[in-house]
DNA sequence: CTGTTAGCGCTTTCAA
DNA sequence: TTGAAAGCGCTAACAG
């Protein structure tokens, strides 16, 4: 169809009389008008149904007070209050916030990034995970001096502030608590193989097993398949489930397991519970986030928590201190700490 | 900091030798072009890291290939199947999607719908609950020939095309299904008071009580308190867990109920299970969604599953028709059936 | 195949 | 208190 043309400051200046420049006054609000000016052009406003082109006006001023967040996907709840609490600070802020959605492909966080920095975004927020290609043109547009800050991982350019959860230690505590309990024998699920080196959390569950001198059994450290393509929103759960059904079929089944996160716990309770087993006396479980529904599930979830809305308002702050940076920003860095969550789904070992 | 100024296609033309029309032709791959002017561009254009200012751009193209979808929260993974649907059918069309939350704040609406006008977005895809304020505000943007659908509910306008799913049958069916169990005190949970005539799924319920001559009882009908301000995101399932507490502390407590969504029913699971009484057998319980967590509860949620992908599908696709038509568009309007779903948390009434 | 011109809608700057 | 001129960075339309 043919859309109505657009109603222009032109037009207002046209219809009431004065200049556009006086109509700008009166609808940014500043400069001096004349109360019998703005009067007039008010009305001419209203009448006219105008509605400022936000695209000129950044293009002129050269910001557009609108901030980009860029999440691997929405199924997770750390995603969820993750936005909010940035979203929250922001806007309290006069920001906008746009959120995109990669899929947790590199091919889409690049995607993502590109609709941002075309849309002239003042800064970025990214909490995606680390991927080679991603890594690659965000790095490229740090260079080009777009505050940029990452949350949940590092990111190592003098120009991008990170903040994160503690997530090895968190790892190292939920692993120790099971050692404590007298595990021995002790599952990781989540964890793909080319995940050895950047999942902090796995890396925490080897460091404690290793001060306790339990071998790493290869087989007891379970994740996604091969085929990480098939495995959309909401499979975390669906690893966990997968994953401890794995576990349960070993020939010397282990009597407890960490959960990369929360979700992930919830599939291997739901396979445990399935094989008829009961948790925590057969097989103890500790997720990771302590997200709402931990606490309800039965037995109720020991978990990690992880500060999320903290995550979210430090991201916040460090993204517009760079935005409103009049000089060189030194690069700062956050880890935060996490919390063991004692619940039902954990119990010392039967000997 | 002073930000390094921006690169723009003059400086790449000024650098190459030609005009900026030829590098402009270049970076967009149209128009005809010496492959010897190409690479001298091409090189140009990486050595000085140029990217083009989408700002620019759309202003002068009016048009910006890109859609808003406003959420009310992210919480639901209601919310999370229909972005992830609503994104992939756009980005197959080279469309990119900005999401913005609500927080099921009227005032938030409008922000976002503001944000994403100011942003000049092509159409804006709306799945937000219904409110004063903010339908006001839609209605003046649809007004100006924008581009809307609106998902999950209705709105009048002529120029909003809207997807639902069918709620007042699923709700229908639900409490019918409870009935033909031989339940006769059946509980509805999460409908405040001023939901009464807007909510669909608790028009379903009401009428099928109707149908079977059972006699509305007030005092079974229960939802968020008053004060919905203190309601932030995942409070669904605190709702649920309340509003199943209260259910139970009277005289005569109802033997089955009927959740408002899934994570309500996972709430009043909760609560039904703290209370020490079983379910189904002493309470039976029917959630809304069959979200993927519903089929791991213990025992496994019957649920009415409402098709979220297609709706995101349809939205979008919808959307795309305005945005591309040349003449006037007819209203379209599609309501999409539910589909029931009988698992372990719904059995035969005691008598 | 390449260049010139004009202008998208706004705001900054300077002048009145 | 108001206005005129210039230009943000880009591309449509036309000319060469």
């Amino acid at each position: 169809m043919i859309r109505k043309k657009q109603v222009t400051l032109n037009d207002i200046a046209a219809r009431s009389g004065v200049a556009a420049m006086t109509v700008s006054r009166v609808v940014n609000g500043n400069g001096y008008v004349s109360e019998e000016t703005r009067e007039k052009v008010l009305a001419a406003v209203t009448e006219m149904n105008y509605r400022r082109n936000g695209l000129a006006r950044s293009l002129k001023r050269q910001k557009t007070e609108t901030v980009g967040l860029v999440l691997g996907d929405l199924s997770n709840p750390y995603s969820t209050e993750l936005a909010n609490a940035v979203r929250e600070s922001l806007s309290a802020q006069g920001f906008n916030l746009f959120i995109c959605i990669s899929e947790h492909s590199g091919k889409e966080d690049i995607a993502a990034f590109e609709a941002l920095v075309d849309h002239n975004v003042d800064g970025i927020i990214v909490a995606t995970r680390s991927n080679r290609d991603g890594n690659e043109r965000l790095d490229r547009i740090a260079d080009s001096d777009l505050p940029i800050v990452v949350v949940g991982r590092d990111f190592p350019h003098k120009g991008v502030d990170y903040v994160s959860a503690d997530n090895f230690t968190g790892g190292f505590e939920a692993t120790q608590h099971l050692i404590d309990l007298g595990h021995r024998r002790i599952g990781f699920i989540g964890a793909a193989f080319e995940d050895r080196h950047s999942l902090k959390r796995l890396q925490g569950y080897l460091k404690a097993l290793e001060k306790h001198d339990i071998a790493v059994d290869e087989r007891l450290i379970t994740g996604r398949s091969e085929s990480a393509a098939d495995v959309p929103g909401y499979s975390t759960e669906k690893i966990g489930y997968e994953g401890m059904k794995r576990l349960l079929s070993l020939p010397n089944r282990p009597t407890a397991a960490f959960a990369r996160n929360d979700l992930t716990a919830f599939g291997a309770i739901a396979a445990i519970k399935e094989a008829g087993l009961s948790i925590p006396n057969d097989i103890a479980i500790v997720g990771f986030d302590d997200t709402p529904l931990a606490s309800h599930t039965t037995p109720a979830l020991t978990t990690v928590r992880q500060p999320m809305r903290l995550q979210g308002q430090i991201a916040a702050e460090m993204l517009l201190r760079r935005i409103r940076a009049v000089e060189d920003v030194r690069r700062e860095d956050r880890i935060l700490d996490c919390e063991l969550i004692v619940r039902g789904s954990t119990v010392a070992a039967k000997l």
